[in-house]
DNA sequence: CCTTTTGATCGATGGATGTCGATGGATGGA
DNA sequence: TCCATCCATCGACATCCATCGATCAAAAGG
């Protein structure tokens, strides 16, 4: 029995017993903006493009250039610029121009709580 | 200096010194079932209502009425509905019909990645 | 039975989003 | 000075999605 498990016939016996009709019971408290937060975080996140960027990203540990992904990835370059903005834009990478290129990387100062997330999504 | 934290300025000196136009460089393998897996899944969560509603499974550790979301949250009884039939199709929760109502939980046999990132997101 | 309550489904609608071609600015080689 | 390369932005378009009202089936109280 994995501790991040819980029983579920355990959980049934906290049902109301007597729920009666038109009556309802409180939610667990959950803060709105923690939910909007997160949500433009997941929404960041919602797509195999973006992930596969930041997974790159993630795993070079080391700027690459978006020209890199124009070439590895099988889509426009209108579209890589667009998702990488929306990477942008949601605070998870930062950019630096060096050149004619422009090279990507995960933002330095990204929260822990994030880097955790990522850490437990794309792996170590 | 955060061990999850890598230093910037170190990783700027993995950038390739002669990079010539038209030539680009291969990207870190990523795994692209991975990528449309873990999108569908950032897709589930990526709502705020959805998210308040597995916050509140996830903190409740029990069985919540769906009724209990109807009148907690300010939507509609069928957006109410259509949003946890999303978090059912994505697999994170499952119901048990009990009279006339409808009980939802998380899903008892969720894999231990998939706890460990609820875990990280709403929190122990 | 008849009515009420609950919750899923359907159809419609407005807004968000992924994608592309075209364009333009910036940079640097020739 | 001209041109090739890189990349962001714009406009357009198709698709997806959140939301609602209406409806229906199931369950149970009276």
């Amino acid at each position: 029995m994995n501790g991040l498990q819980y029983d579920f016939h355990m959980a049934l016996k906290e049902l109301p017993v007597i729920r009666q009709r038109g009556a309802c019971c409180a939610l667990p408290e959950v803060d709105g903006r923690w939910a909007d937060r997160t949500s433009d975080l997941m929404k960041a996140l919602a797509d195999p493009t973006r992930l596969t960027m930041m997974a790159s990203l993630w795993k070079a540990q080391a700027p690459i250039c978006i020209c890199d992904f124009t070439a590895g990835l099988d889509l426009s370059q209108p579209t890589i610029s667009h998702h990488m903005a929306k990477l942008k834009e949601a605070g998870l990478v930062e950019s630096d121009k060096q050149g004619i290129w422009v090279y990507y990387r995960v933002r330095s100062d990204l929260p822990v709580e994030q880097r955790k997330l990522l850490a437990q999504l794309i792996g170590r």
